[in-house]
DNA sequence: TACCACTATACGGTATCACTGAGTAGTGCG
DNA sequence: CGCACTACTCAGTGATACCGTATAGTGGTA
């Protein structure tokens, strides 16, 4: 699939929360999984550029902790602000994502 | 719904994209259908600028009518390249919108 | 030892897009 | 005359994903 780039505008950091939801991990992890998921051209860069700013934005509880296998990593957990952000993600999602597909099928 | 205007990137264009597709028609029209469509806070500035862009990009083929209830129209219609944009468009819309359902549903 | 691959993060700069705000202009109605 | 509605333009802003480069730890291999 050819760039994504701006679609993804907006959807990606809600990803990036929703996994971090579902188990505390890391950005390089993180990056893997969506890799996985079919965001195939999503690169660390771009992931740590949003782990950073929900970091800033106190939406998630960050832990450093040794690796073994490389440098240490740091780890992310979504806090009240967090959860409050990923629930109005999906809402915005699904709103979104419903009047598309009404647009497409030509309804009014 | 609040602030949809980061999720909107890349998509709002291909709304627009679309309605041209189903008929010719031009900018301030397109932003009264977009609101009935429940994008409701879209506004003409913005619809502006999405026109001038793909008129710039040679996507679609302007023709200017007298309106008689105000200053002239830009109708707009797709030509090739501009049908060819819409049809890219959709297929990162249906890409897109699995892998984040998909997210969503848990799965892998 | 020296080199490379893989893991792991940071950060300055860029491009693109939706949006804002101010301006111009035509028609019709009180 | 002023106001509302229609209709378009354009310079500037803010947010976001992305790029390139740098740094650093571990382990394998020649």
């Amino acid at each position: 699939m050819d760039d994504l780039t701006e679609m993804l505008k907006g959807t990606l950091e809600g990803c990036v929360l929703h996994i971090i939801d579902t188990e505390e991990t890391y950005g390089y992890a993180i990056t893997r999984r969506l890799n996985e998921l079919g965001f195939t051209d999503v690169v660390e860069g771009t992931i740590y550029t949003i782990l950073l700013r929900l970091e800033k934005n106190g939406l998630v509880q960050v832990t450093k902790r040794p690796s073994g296998v490389g440098p240490p990593r740091k780890f992310y957990a979504l806090n009240d602000a967090g959860r409050e952000r990923l629930a109005t993600f999906w809402e915005k999602w699904e709103y979104l994502s419903s009047r598309i597909d009404k647009l497409k099928e030509g309804g009014r």
